[in-house]
DNA sequence: CCGCTTGGCTAACTCTCTTAGCCTTACGCT
DNA sequence: AGCGTAAGGCTAAGAGAGTTAGCCAAGCGG
């Protein structure tokens, strides 16, 4: 009987992947076991519970979505910037509903929580968009989260199939946009 | 072994109190059940399912947001109705969170799903509160849209805790409603 | 070649949702 | 008043989730 030599990153990821395609709330201990190869009380050599695996993945999420973030934003400064960076979440969301997914609803058991760290690094490229407009360094919190509130907001209603008529999503997901940037430019920087 | 005399609507306003109290992922037949002073079968005389539950209650939550923005905008237009509707969903969410988050990930099975009726319904006040700005009718679904994007966004990452710092979210929700209002009237109206 | 750590396994327990089938309460109707 | 029936409880039972305990073998270091 050949090991199959997991480890926790490669459960993991398998876990996050899984979510991606079935639904996280069809996750389930023992469907992950299948994908592996494994009997289901094997994955605790790797995980401590399910709960540790929920946050696993979510960190997932967040650095992902992050870097995805990221990256679109290279090189693109102002609204071009700002675009991109929602864009680039969005696409994210659609694209890995599951890890997103695991990402709702976990409250952080302290500032060194690692899904903590996770979702602050993930946000991060935020603050590098929003030095594209001319924001007084004492609403850079404000701005921050309002950004992330928003687009935030629009990519889980539409990940959950939240539109009512989810015709013309990509107009309104602009239209969005533009109304943030406009708004960032015509608000008086104190 | 007199009867409890439970209704469907009972049941759910049950259920829907208690998820506000102990949080939704908490919500289980059986803690219903003995809220309710009745076995966890007998509940299945009033719904048909966990499932059909969780989505009562999340009707319930959506016309409880509703009703709550309505009344607030009443007698208010233009930004101050902006802000007492924004204000009215978040407040709302912060004092049920539970019947809130049954709202969060069900998709709705149809157009005449009671809860996309629900959920119709109790976004309708901030479509009154947009008439108050300089909107094109095309524009309306997009903009009601994005109202409901950035709102729903705040309440839910603020209700699970999600705010790094959790200092000074009163003052981030101002930014965020100015930020709304502001883009609103600079935006041009086509 | 020995021994220890690592990573599998089976067995078993608890808890959750759910169905089936029974029984009695309480109400409507003569 | 008394009967019939629907409604609303109950117990018993089963599937499936998460988790723990304890065993055993693979594979590496000395």
């Amino acid at each position: 009987m050949p090991r199959v030599g997991l480890d926790t990153d490669t459960v993991v990821a398998a876990g996050a992947d899984l979510a991606d395609e079935i639904g996280f709330a069809h996750l389930t201990m023992a469907r992950l076991a299948e994908r592996v190869g494994v009997r289901t009380p094997s994955l605790y050599k790797h995980v401590a519970s399910q709960d540790d695996l929920v946050r696993r993945i979510a960190a997932l999420g967040m650095s992902g979505a992050g870097d995805a973030i990221g990256s679109a934003i290279q090189g693109r400064s102002g609204r071009d910037a700002l675009s991109a960076a929602a864009r680039a979440l969005r696409d994210f969301v659609l694209a890995h509903p599951g890890r997103y997914a695991a990402t709702i609803g976990l409250e952080p058991t302290g500032p060194d929580d690692p899904l903590a760290v996770a979702a602050v690094k993930g946000m991060e490229p935020f603050t590098a968009v929003l030095r594209g407009y001319d924001i007084a360094p004492d609403d850079m919190t404000h701005a921050l989260r309002a950004l992330r509130s928003a687009f935030h907001g629009f990519a889980t209603i539409e990940s959950a199939g939240g539109f009512q008529w989810s015709t013309g999503t990509d107009e309104s997901f602009e239209w969005l946009v533009d109304l943030i940037d406009t708004g960032l430019r015509a608000k008086p920087a104190g």
